[in-house]
DNA sequence: TATGAATGAGCTTTCATTCAT
DNA sequence: TATGAATGAAAGCTCATTCAT
């Protein structure tokens, strides 16, 4: 019996991303996704049962992928400061070192049927748990999780996806945002 | 006669959104479209040379409307408070009253070559030269432009989308999310 | 605006039966009965929303089409054998002069799917009023109508299927066959 | 292990029949026909050459069944009244008692390739051989075979398919043909 | 022998677009 | 201007069959 390729499901799932950067989730057809990966259109359905579920699965692999880097960004007896900063210039660092996975997410999460299948919430609770301390030692302010979650993650994610029509300076912009939301978040 | 065409244009503008809603970016053809306008496929191409021209007109209609929206809620001499909650506020109110137009601008403007076509920073000039008037009036803090961007509208989307999935008050995080912003954002 | 062409529609539909006869109703895919029609395989779904329902319909047709067949052949006032040897030769020159038609119908009767969309009653009702008079004016026997339809038309429909793979004269079968009805049949 | 081999091809033979009742001989895909046996599909090539061979050598065995079954209800010493209820109930009773057996012989003899591999006359030959020594005494009348096979079992093949759609009384349906054919048949 | 993986060819169906009126 | 008909191209997916173990 052959035995299932590991590096070929490596393959798919990696030309999914990149087809999806190229031509954007409509344009990402199963035959693209196959050529791109070497494979045979069927062979895919050997891996994911359907379209639908194959953008699902991966969708969701790579959904906790930036909340697990941002993690690792993290260092012990960190202040209130560095937590802050470390959470939104990590976020960033990601979005710029695994451009292709994070413009993926970004255009699964706006695809109402995909987005349902993700919760967002789920994926960077290992960040909220580590926030939530912060918040009990009384160095975080003690704002609503949605809330906290809106504003430390979306103007990120805003600034990734803008940072070249809209021509402005990442790194200055960063910086000050660092500072802003030390100034709303901390006590 | 004129007033037929400007109908039927108009039909077809509000189809597109409509569809979109409905069946998500990927599932709106032109041939659903042109039923849901009561008008048939060739007519479409009357008034948009392709598919990719009329989304992206239409887009790019609907992209300022929010903010048109938005300036319409602005009272004169308002204090600074005011100004920030009626921008939140007015923001989340758009999205509930216009569900259809915003969760259509939310998916074209996740789509890589619609996106390209429409520059965030021309939709809301008018709002921004109001909030440049509040920071030489030194109300409203010198925060840069895309970073003031990023944080008065994003994390109100975020909070848009994510409404229905995570289970919130929308009230009650709108109410704590304009306090933030205060906080933050005046002197 | 284009207008249906009716020869067109008149092809699809002769295009189905003969791919079926050719390819057996397994093998006729929705492409080749569009080939055989000189037709793009999408003109085929403006005249039949799917598959299914395209055969559902041809076959509808056709089913009726024997029973015309057979109507015409009748005479007034013919006596009970004249009834007989008419139903019983008739029914077995239609399915030596319309091969295709017949052994398209034959294909689909066995297709389980497509059998149910069509009710052999009906489709004989008019033979059946008349085989009622004669029974009426006591020259047919009182049979049921279910056997009656048995014995009349599945022995030659049999003969019809295996006139080729049986070695036998089909003419000297068919006097038998009228004889033994005959026999059966009339007081 | 020979037991196992043959429980193999067993369970692969019941699998096609169950299959083909349950999707019709068009949805009896080898992979599903794999699955029902429990069995990998490359297992199959291993007892048969191709899908075709497949069905008409299973097509074959089943085709000889129905006439088993029938041999096994004959009574010695039977009149020529017992022979030919024997005959139609015996057969009916078949339709009923191997219900997928029977449906799947009835689809495989109206799909053309297959019918041709398989000779009705062969299969039934048995009770040919019997009906002929009835003959010879006097006591069944002198028909051709063809048309003796013709309105032996070509009506209890339509009652049997159409008990259903057609709302009758199979019972007495039956009895009332039995009565029919021993008029007809018996001297 | 037996298998799950793999695939090229083909399936049904829909698409964006153009044609003919 | 406006249309329903028409279509080549491509979509998602399944097929019978073979491969590698």
């Amino acid at each position: 019996m052959r035995t299932r390729d590991l590096d070929k499901q490596q393959r798919i799932k990696k030309a999914i991303v990149t087809v999806i950067l190229k031509e954007g989730i409509n344009g990402a057809s199963v035959a693209k996704i196959a050529q791109e990966a070497s494979v045979s259109p069927a062979t895919i359905y050997i891996y994911y049962s359907n379209k639908e579920e194959m953008l699902a699965e991966v969708f969701k692999e790579y959904s906790h992928e930036s909340y697990y880097y941002l993690m690792e960004q993290m260092q012990p007896e960190m202040s209130g400061k560095e937590l802050i900063e470390t959470i939104v210039r990590g976020f960033y660092s990601y979005t710029v070192e695994h451009e292709e996975a994070f413009s993926f997410v970004e255009q699964c999460s706006r695809c109402p049927s995909l987005a349902e299948t993700v919760c967002e919430t789920e994926c960077c609770c290992d960040v909220f748990d580590l926030i939530h301390k912060y918040q009990e030692m009384g160095i975080v302010k003690r704002y609503s999780d949605p809330n906290l979650s809106a504003v430390l993650f979306s103007p990120v994610r805003f600034l990734a996806m803008n940072s070249r029509s809209m021509h402005f300076n990442a790194e200055d912009q960063l910086a000050e945002l660092v500072q802003m939301m030390q100034d709303l978040l901390l006590n």
